[in-house]
DNA sequence: GCAGGATGGTTCAAATCTGAACAACAAGTA
DNA sequence: TACTTGTTGTTCAGATTTGAACCATCCTGC
């Protein structure tokens, strides 16, 4: 049976704070992005997540879930930056079904242009707002949640 | 000139969990909504700050600003609420531009179907992970985020 | 080896979101 | 009153997302 209790006031307005900052710091960062270059969040968060991985590449399902998006909307964005010529595809050598998202030249360069100014949004909305204490606070709880989330 | 300071091990650890951590819940929310009763979490929005109006009515416009939503996909979406027989336009009597999203009684009703599964999920990821403390932090830490963004 | 079930990635249709353009009305000013 | 500027909500085109269906490949146990 699920759980029927209601939440009291002050649960509820740390739900709601926590649902509205996230969307509307998420329409923020979307923003600035295609206004600096053309990107949305999920395509930065890809290049990201390459650039940071060994090699600069990494299977397409691990990518999907690092960037927290479904493998369908993957392969749109994968080819969409493809097109850009900001990630290439290449064929995984131990897994003949896999395929490897790779960062290119002009993908790195593009990434390395762009994220002092998506920084900047995330730490002048979010980060720069909080005292140490409270970011180590919110890692801890958002931390919790995101392991019970992945399972 | 943008700020070019980079993010920390500390303020890039709370961003990181902070992201993967509402996507992962937006996800997890949609998915029991869907499941329970066919609704998107936005439309679950929706008829929740409804329900909380004076008089279950709210102007177009005030509601996407709650919701968080762009004018034009509230439009999109008290569309298919009215379908569904969950909520009504009225024409507002003080500005003749303006329409009122009224909730119905099946609308009210649907609502308190549902919330408790809803709730159900928001409590077990996230609220009740949470200690006290955790809960202020978290609270004081997106109201100020939400404040700025709000302008 | 090989059947049977899991896994990886793509394709597809359907739904949804956004921003720009638009039309109707409001509100202040000369 | 007439003008100008701002607001409201809708429409529209385009981009993106999701889950289901699908095929190819892997892997385990017999």
């Amino acid at each position: 049976m699920t759980d029927t209790r209601w939440l009291d006031d002050r649960e509820m307005a740390a739900w709601r704070a926590f649902l509205s900052t996230s969307h509307l710091l998420e329409r923020r960062i979307e923003e600035q992005l295609k206004a600096a270059a053309g990107l949305t969040h999920p395509q930065y968060e890809i290049l990201v997540r390459l650039a940071d991985a060994p090699g600069r590449q990494l299977r397409m399902t691990e990518l999907a879930r690092d960037v927290v998006v479904s493998k369908s909307a993957l392969t749109y964005q994968i080819t969409r930056l493809e097109q850009a010529g900001l990630v290439e595809r290449a064929t995984c050598p131990s897994d003949d079904r896999g395929v490897l998202a790779v960062l290119t030249e002009a993908g790195l360069r593009c990434l390395e242009r762009v994220a002092p100014g998506h920084l900047g949004v995330v730490r002048s909305y979010l980060i720069d707002r909080l005292t140490r204490d409270e970011l180590e606070v919110m890692t801890t709880a958002m931390t919790k949640t995101e392991q019970a989330l992945r399972d």
